[in-house]
DNA sequence: ATTACTGCAAAGCATTTGCACTCCT
DNA sequence: AGGAGTGCAAATGCTTTGCAGTAAT
């Protein structure tokens, strides 16, 4: 299931957006997923399910985790939000124009970023032979500024085994 | 907890650095851990735990699963592995030297490939902004060669929502 | 001999699913 | 009206943990 309307931009093209998405993929158009999809849509953070779901509460207390997740994917497959792994819990991501990370590695601060110049780059021919290459991701992993204030005052108490 | 001696190569250069880096670290070195190391270190899949607890079994057949994941989180810990997050189980990769992925959006098939260019990029400094840029790791995403020889053959099964 | 390591079984958590009720189109 | 969508609660599946026995230094 796959829209083919074109990429928009701010929080209203993006609703309009997804409207029509939802429309023109015989999908219904419920007060819970407009609220979830704009959540995602209007955050810069990246939030996992858990995150999406606390947010989503404010506006509607009775939604419930699992009408999320089922929103969150079926909104993937519509192409109108990303998923990204992640060690533990999975997060989304409601920027639909390719772009490239910073992630913190303490807190998990994620950032988006654009790079001409990491898109100019041609693919290496050793992956041609492996398959066909069809989006390229550049994750920068870091310290987020916040982080390193804090550990300059706790040093070091990473090691852990 | 962190060893800092110089990376190694081959197979047997591995697991020497491998029992050098337990032996500063104070761990035992147990004929588990080598099986387990062993089989994280020579194979090119980035196999999960139950990857690597499968094919340790074929060696150790009273080999548990909480022993593996016991294992390789040490690993992580001492440096001689990574772990890469993944969308649903967590992966393992035994090569330390600073690589890129070409990933298959449909089996999962993983490869590593190095590219200078990419290295030599600098980092946007929007991103310097956000924090201290560690690692630079890219990921092609894409089709491979044997599942687009599969999809030529069944055509479309993709939408399922 | 000590103390870390292991296997086992049970627990934890994020995510998923079955079912009956509710609400869009 | 009719089927998709929702909330609830129970299930699933990956990963973790407590504990008592086992093995490495």
């Amino acid at each position: 299931m796959q829209s083919t309307l074109p990429k928009q931009d701010g929080i209203k093209e993006k609703m309009d957006h997804f409207k029509a998405a939802l429309k023109l993929n015989g999908v219904k158009l419920t007060h819970q997923r407009m609220i979830i999809f704009k959540e995602v849509a209007e955050s810069e953070d990246h939030p996992n399910a858990e995150s999406v779901y606390k947010a989503v509460r404010k506006k509607l207390p009775m939604v419930s985790l699992d009408t999320v997740y089922r929103t969150l994917w079926m909104l993937q497959d519509l192409d109108l939000i990303k998923n990204l792994g992640g060690k533990d819990r999975v997060r989304f991501d409601g920027n639909m124009k390719p772009h490239h990370h910073f992630i913190c590695n303490e807190c998990g601060l994620m950032r988006d970023f654009f790079s001409n110049e990491f898109h100019q780059i041609e693919i290496p021919k050793e992956v041609k032979n492996w398959g066909n290459g069809e989006t390229v991701h550049i994750e920068i992993k870091g310290i987020c500024i916040a982080c390193s204030k804090k550990s300059r005052v706790k040093s070091k108490k990473k090691s852990q085994l």
